[in-house]
DNA sequence: AAATATACTTAGAAGTTCGATGTATAAAAA
DNA sequence: TTTTTATACATCGAACTTCTAAGTATATTT
């Protein structure tokens, strides 16, 4: 299995973060266990990545926060894409398939030169 | 013309630079105009940003560098990829695979949820 | 002769991830 | 009942990154 690169883990965390809350609000915690599910245990962020994460998006303003306290059970603090976090979005998908055809590209033209 | 993000840049520089040393040697400023011209102007790295990058992956023995100096016109650092630098970049691809995977899998999922 | 394009280098600013540490509570196990 | 484990969030500091800017130098074009 594939350790994935620092550089990789930045340039998708924020599309990965953007996508998943613009399905469903969620927390942290949950964030973390999500990524780890869709991507087959290959991509694990751990707490003292994510958190700090969110917190950057919080105040670049493309998502919100707010305390969840259950009658039971412990607080979470939720997240919610905003307006322009949606927008934000659209943006990074654009980027990201942008950079993805280039470098496929790339990969194409040179077919298996091992 | 969106511009590209930092992180994405970044994630992406070492395999392009890889890919197309991996096709034939070639120098720091052309390997600027290439990726200019493979990108259609989408992606274009200042020299600042890559020679660095360039130095760093020969520190890390995935290229090799040596000056050639013409009779007739500037002299000019090329650098070749290594066999370090060819698993590498295999590596690489299957990282980007992988992360691209994830990402577009999330964007499936969720069909034009504008 | 001057301006522009080519070609490479390096330093400093600003930003990033990540492991470690800390706080706290709920649930499960002993 | 007590301990352990899982849940949940925050933050610091180390190590690393890219980017802008400034610097050196030469060939070509105007």
């Amino acid at each position: 299995m594939e350790k994935i690169s620092k550089e990789l883990i930045g340039a998708s965390s924020i599309p990965i973060i953007l996508s998943i809350l613009s399905k469903s609000e969620s927390y942290g915690y949950e964030i973390i266990k999500k990524v780890k599910e869709i991507s087959n245990g290959k991509l694990e962020y751990g707490d003292g990545t994510l958190y700090p994460v969110l917190h950057k998006l919080e105040k670049k303003e493309l998502i919100e926060s707010y305390w969840k306290i259950p009658e039971s059970g412990r607080k979470r603090k939720y997240y919610t894409i905003s307006n322009k976090g949606k927008k934000e979005l659209v943006s990074q998908k654009e980027n990201w398939t942008t950079i993805n055809q280039i470098i496929t590209n790339l990969w194409k033209i040179e077919p298996t030169l091992t």
